[in-house]
DNA sequence: ATTACGAATGATAGCGCTGTCATTCAAGCG
DNA sequence: CGCTTGAATGACAGCGCTATCATTCGTAAT
């Protein structure tokens, strides 16, 4: 120390501060007397760096009150340690536990999500993808197969790890981590047909693939084992459009009144066709079966308690997870598909 | 060893590109002939840009596939463009609204919503606030008011716009968007009371700053108007015991069988106990009556259709992301408390 | 001693973008 | 005709961090 008068460089002022007046490594690095880098070592590699600076450093840290800039760790080492995912909607209960199961496993090793909604959109879809991108997310997670070509392109040029989920695509992307709707509904219409059901409708109240292709197992299905019954279906027409299930179900049974049971496209849909069903005085399961779609928490609570499938939500979210980071470690260099399968739960309502 | 080999510098390859690979401002200018700062000006405020230059950029953005990198962005105009939101927990379907109102305010300016959730523990809140704050977020939105006096300060050195929600807190942080949990329970109670019950219980499952305050409203208003009522309350010993509704409600019932109306801490507490009494065959609400928090869309659904309060989910997610917006564009200077209110919505269950 | 080597630390050069001037040039004005 | 003005563009210097290579130094192996 040549004690060098006052300082030389820009004005100490009061606070050493330049810029935003944030405490940032450089602070940390002058009040313990060693280099930046070394400082970062001792937060990101504490191992690298001896015993006693670490403890200095560890110090000022807390003293300051210093919080490492992510963003700026961002761009340096070309890790964002964010994974993105889209949903169709936020709102949906039924998406909440793939996105728990996907926080608890990012969780994990210090990545957070950003989560976008597409409103059902493949066009809202681009345009997100386009700015959620622009984040430098380490990985993408998206539920649904069905993306738009300028989409794919961009995906494709990216160079991120991607899982679709919630499906099984016929032409993925990269991973995916779903099961198969078709099958799905497909199992919980033969269950209806085999507990001696004759006449068996299916309701949707939102127009999307999986939504198709469950309407597409059931109607599979009919064609197998329906001895002779026809599909008997509502669903919107578009993909905007939504209807209202309790509606839809009173117009099914008003114009078709042999109609003995009802495959919902989801739980939602199954409970308001039971609440339904109580309005009308419609014994369930006696005058209609109702099954249901996901096992959300409240069909087991639901009095009639609800007959659904269930489907591994939080699984799909946990293992999208997975995946996306065992790309990241470079622990998985290929494209997977898991089928994580489903279930039929059988309790009152069928 | 001194094999120094080839491969020194970096090969111009295949596509003149260094690093990751990717198509940036760099690559753009060069295509078009001009200066970073123009294809940078042309794609920010395209006014300050000729028509001519405009196009060109326009159309080497297209033909590239380039994707601005938000981050180097971010870390060089000090402005995330992300605003972070902190929940007691992503799977209740109880702030999906407020989430959705956030998304959609922040939409308009083509912020990003970053998601974290604090499982109800003030705990976790602390490091999670922590690495969010690294994140350099422009803007935090919190739900609940109840901090432990690290977070507080951490939050006062960030200088970031804070907004509190669901809550009005005795000492806000910053601004607030709330409503009070004890003049809405307070209010439900009173009408129960009013509608001619005499042994009024509270039910709530889950400890929270929140669910005290209400039932603290409950209690007011029995000592107030409850004619002798002694409170008669099912509320978990600690944040982290979480208890089954229907349990709670039929171990109540048996232990005091005056009881003849439920105020629950919110809609899914009263479906399920709803669906309890009809599987105990006990009318409703004619044995007991039945009131809710929050107003659910499936509250209105139900059969018998659920009374409730209704609080401002939505608007307190929209109102929460426009005083964040107004604070950075300097619209908004000081701390401001919202009261959005709530309002009882009378129906079939009391 | 000589060499080798691992542990600890540092210097340098960016990551891809934007803030802040500075510059150019044509039109407008007294 | 010189001067101002504004539109259009550019140069430069970082933002706060990390990747990469380089250096120092004490200790063990030869």
């Amino acid at each position: 120390m040549t004690t060098s008068k006052p300082a030389n460089p820009a004005k100490p002022d009061s606070k050493a501060k330049r810029s935003a007046g944030r405490v940032n490594l450089n602070d940390i690095a002058q009040r313990v007397g060693v280099s930046p880098i070394t400082v970062s070592r001792a937060l990101r590699t504490p191992d690298l760096v001896s015993p006693a600076t670490r403890a200095k450093i560890q110090m000022a840290v807390e003293e300051l009150g210093y919080v490492p800039d992510l963003v700026a760790a961002s761009l340096a080492s070309r890790r964002s340690k964010v994974v993105a995912i889209i949903l169709p909607t936020i709102t949906q209960a039924l998406f909440a536990d793939t996105i728990q199961g996907l926080m608890d496993m990012l969780r994990l090793e210090g990545y957070q999500l950003i989560v976008g909604d597409n409103g059902y959109s493949s066009e809202i879809e681009a345009s997100l993808i386009s700015t959620l991108l622009g984040r430098r997310p380490d990985g993408l997670v998206l539920v649904g197969g069905e993306h738009l070509p300028p989409t794919r392109r961009l995906l494709a040029n990216a160079g991120v790890p991607v899982v679709e989920i919630w499906e099984l695509p016929e032409k993925p992307i990269d991973s995916v981590v779903g099961f198969s709707n078709f099958n799905a509904m497909y199992a919980m219409t033969h269950y209806l047909l085999k507990t001696g059901r004759r006449r068996v409708a299916f309701i949707s109240t939102r127009r999307n693939p999986r939504a198709l292709a469950r309407q597409e197992g059931y109607i599979a299905c009919l064609r197998e084992h329906g001895q002779g019954q026809l599909p008997l279906i509502a669903m919107p027409a578009t993909v905007r459009d939504l209807t209202d299930p309790e509606m839809e179900f009173i117009k099914l049974v008003h114009a078709h009144p042999d109609i003995d049971a009802v495959c919902c496209a989801d739980d939602i849909i199954a409970f308001n066709v039971v609440f339904a069903c109580q309005r009308q005085r419609w014994p369930v399961p006696d005058r209609f079966a109702i099954s249901g779609f996901c096992d959300l928490d409240m069909a087991r609570k639901l009095y009639p308690a609800l007959t659904t499938v269930r489907i591994p939500g939080y699984d799909m979210g946990r293992e999208a997870g997975r995946l996306v980071l065992g790309r990241l470690h470079g622990a998985i260099s290929e494209p997977v598909t898991l089928d994580l399968g489903f279930e039929i739960i059988q309790r009152e309502t069928a």
